[in-house]
DNA sequence: CGCACTAGGTGCGTATCACGCAAGTTGTGG
DNA sequence: CCACAACTTGCGTGATACGCACCTAGTGCG
């Protein structure tokens, strides 16, 4: 579904764009948080099979590139509650997207911990989490028939669940916690959304 | 409050980085989020007094400085709902602590559209927004008398809380936009803080 | 089946940039 | 008034991002 219904170029494209993302996040954690300067660009791109020169085609940062997976990841979120039946109230729709969209493989302990606690990263990680925002709102606001256009509520739900599960991962994250990952978003995720009030006066 | 309590050192010092970080910002708006790369480190250390190095020392990028007064505000946001009245329920207190803190001097649209509206900036404004959310959690926690260590609500909450005031801004930037920030303010922080309705039994 | 076309990959050159280092300058505390 | 600590600055350096021009491979058409 992902990689079908792409031409040939669209595919490698891909392809290469994760060799890239992928190299650089497992060089990144080879060298730990602290030593994130030492991994050089030119390390990246040969651990990756493609000049240095494209892969500044695809990233234009170190950091861009580490984080290259969650922003792809993030942008499925929109695709990932459409495909929700659409009987399903929103609150429980966005819970199952949501896990399912981050656990469906069990995402990489080390790899999230190099995103996210890494004050070097913290912008690019922030911005890929907030890749989710745009087509979930959109979904959101498809599902509940809002206007994106004049009503807030799509928008400010979906930057809410992105940062929900932010947190939740953070949580996650910290040493001495037993508890799944899909519990700790079912946690988060609750937080944030309207406790399914059968319908919601979103209008005005 | 703020300038007071401090040594000549710290004042000083807090002098340098707005100076630096309000020079940046208005080279960039002269320039234009296209013209984004035009803006030499150099000239922003000339603009602001000070040499290109001392600049680095308070930033290290171009677009941490240009975020900068983003980034001290957000800051703030802890500090502004602990001077709410404690009798206040969360909803009112965050939503009228987040209006103060943004409103008192209604923010400069320029500036705004600037940092939030330029894609080079988008990490860097995500970051400066994020700021909030460490002290906003932990003001939240204090005030329900939750253990941000085991309840992970004051930090989604604050984050959502975060996420909400963005999009409130930038929506508040669309043309044709006629609200006051305030209103918009108000009417996105309503979907993602638990509704206080006249009266609500249990904090949970 | 072969060709023109276009998107993507590569090498090179360059303007910046971030930061370590060490010396000079200005507050702070005794 | 002095010794100490914090801050600023100029210099030198390794690394980076990106424009440009050329080459290679995938695509669509006759």
């Amino acid at each position: 579904m992902t990689d079908d219904a792409m031409d040939l170029r669209a595919r490698n494209k891909q392809a290469t764009r994760e060799a890239i993302s992928h190299a650089a996040l497992r060089l990144a954690i080879e060298q730990g948080p602290h030593g994130l300067a030492l991994v050089r660009v030119h390390d990246i791109a040969e651990a990756a099979g493609v000049s240095s020169r494209t892969y500044n085609n695809y990233f234009s940062s170190r950091e861009e590139a580490i984080c290259g997976f969650q922003a792809d990841q993030s942008r499925r979120a929109g695709q990932a509650l459409r495909s929700r039946p659409a009987d399903e109230p929103l609150d429980q729709a966005v819970i199952a997207a949501v896990i399912e969209l981050y656990t469906d493989p069990e995402p990489d302990k080390a790899g999230l911990r190099m995103i996210m606690l890494t004050p070097a990263l913290e912008g690019e990680a922030l911005k890929a989490f907030s890749m989710a925002e745009g087509p979930l709102a959109e979904a959101i606001a498809a599902r509940t028939g809002a206007d994106p256009e004049r009503d807030l509520s799509p928008a400010v739900t979906a930057a809410a669940v992105a940062a929900a599960i932010r947190v939740a991962g953070r949580h996650w994250l910290t040493p001495g916690t037993t508890d799944t990952f899909a519990t700790i978003l079912r946690h988060a995720l609750s937080c944030v959304l309207p406790a399914t009030p059968p319908d919601d006066p979103a209008a005005r």
